[in-house]
This record gives structure tokens, sequence and C-alpha cells, in this order.
DNA sequence: CGGCAACGGTCTACTTCTTAGACCAGTCTT
DNA sequence: AAGACTGGTCTAAGAAGTAGACCGTTGCCG
């Protein structure tokens, strides 16, 4: 920090960034994280509570879950309601944006079925000879 | 560590993982990182060197790309094919995997296209009443 | 009445992932 | 001879994610 040679950086990761306000980045970045896509998924048959939803990504932490739930409340994905009951319970929800989303997931997750077969099996060549 | 009172863990995040063989999961985990659908969309035009790619990405660290690019050849997505010219030249190219892909891929991007500006307003409209 | 469970979170400490940037090897240019 | 170019790798530091304790309210059970 007080006397390293600083000077001649090689190549120190000189990319100029200039793709920032590009839709596709910006969306992609917000449903393109672990859990995004999956709780998208899981609530495309219908509205589903905190805990049920939680229950059924597996391994999810609940903070995630939470987090998560309100990156995709805030980007309009699923609408958040709260019943006053006791014990508590908040139900989410696709909106109309949420809904016109499940056709590219659609398209994703078929992909991902047929090709999953292909995939291992590459990874499991690549292991081989490596 | 010693002499915790350990009982009565509330609600431990007692969610039972049952999804770990979930082609969708599986394959989601690997594609829907921060990089992988970037960098696939980066390469469906053609072939590109590693340079270009990171040039391209912009805010992708040497290491990220290096591990993104080697994560999407283990799959099947890519073939890297190294010219032992000097300065080395390694080129990057979908294989016939990653080309189907490019199907879903454009549904998720054309779908990004279209309504960036419904979520950003989403975005800006939450955080005014906040 | 005491104690605990249910639910949807939040908070904290710890672990894992990502980044920044130095470094490397071999050749061509200045 | 000093640098630059290229595609990486390595390390230290910073950011992000996880586990799990904790909270408040009410109803159930003994």
């Amino acid at each position: 920090m007080t006397d390293l040679p600083k000077q001649r950086v090689d190549t120190p990761t000189n990319f100029p960034p200039f793709e920032q306000p590009c839709p596709i980045r910006d969306v992609l970045d917000r449903i393109g994280d672990q859990w995004s896509l999956l709780l998208l998924e899981s609530l495309a048959p219908g509205r589903k509570r905190f805990s049920e939803l939680g229950r059924e990504i597996g391994d999810i932490s609940k903070q995630m879950l939470s987090r998560t739930l309100k990156q995709l409340e805030q980007d309009g994905f699923i609408t958040r309601t709260v019943y006053p009951e006791v014990p508590p319970r908040v139900e989410y929800e696709l909106t109309d944006l949420g809904q016109s989303f499940r056709g590219p997931m659609q398209a994703l997750v078929q992909w991902a079925d047929a090709n999953h077969r292909v995939i291992v099996e590459a990874r499991n060549r690549y292991r081989g000879l490596d």
C-alpha cells in the first residue's frame, strides 16, 4: 500500500465496460441468479405461501427466500399478500408480468429437461479425459 | 460450542431437500449464474476468442471468464480450440448442443428486451412507496 | 396456567464465491 | 533491452450466501 512498484500493470483486466444499461443484462442479472427462476417456476401453477415455497425448493435459506421474493416483487413479477391472521399467512402470486414470463421460462425448462442427459454425459466424458 | 442451550430449535430452516436430482435444477444451476447466459449469447453469432469475450461482456474478471468458459466446455455447450501461435490464440465456439440452446435463449432475450421498461417502472414505483 | 408449536421474517457469525490485480511464458516490435 | 501481446493462474481482500438462533402473537394441550 505504501511503496508498491505499481507501474507497468501488464494486463490488468482492462476490459472497458460498455454495456451497463443493456436491457438483457439488466433483466438477466435479476432472474439469472440461483433462485429466481426456481421460484417463478414454483409459482407458475398458482399462489403459494412462504414456507410452502421453501419446502418445494428444499435447500434455500429463509434469508435468500425472503430476499429473492422481495426482489421479484420489486421488479413486478409477483405480488405479496399478507393475511392478518394468527400465525401470519403470506401468499405470493405471479402478476401479469410474471405470467407473461412463463412462456420463455417454459422454453428453458423444456430444453433443460430434454437435454439433461446429453449434458450429464458431456460432463462425465470430460471428467474422463482430464 | 461447549454449553449452548441447544434445545428447542424453533424453526431451524427445516425444509427437507427433496429435489436434488431434478434435471431443471441441475441445468439451471449451471447456466443460471451471473455469466453463462451472457457468454452463450455472446458466442451465438460465431466463434470468438478469450479477450474478445472479455471485452464484450465488459465487467467480468478474467478468472470468472476462464472458469465459466471451462464449465460451459465441460457441459458440452462450447468447444475450446487452442492455436499454438505466438501470442497464444484460443477460440470458443458453440457446439450443436450450444446451438440448440439458442432457441430458448432467444425467447428469454426477446422477453427481456420487450419487458425491460415495465420492470424498470415497477422498480421505481416500489422505491417510491417504500 | 405453563410450555410449546406454527408462521414469516430478521439478525449474526461463519463460510463460500467473486474480484482486483500481480505474475508468467514466449515471441515480435521499437 | 524494454515492453507489449495473449490466455491464463494465483493470492489477498471484499461481497454474497448459509445456518440457525431469535421474535411476536395466538391457539392447543396437559
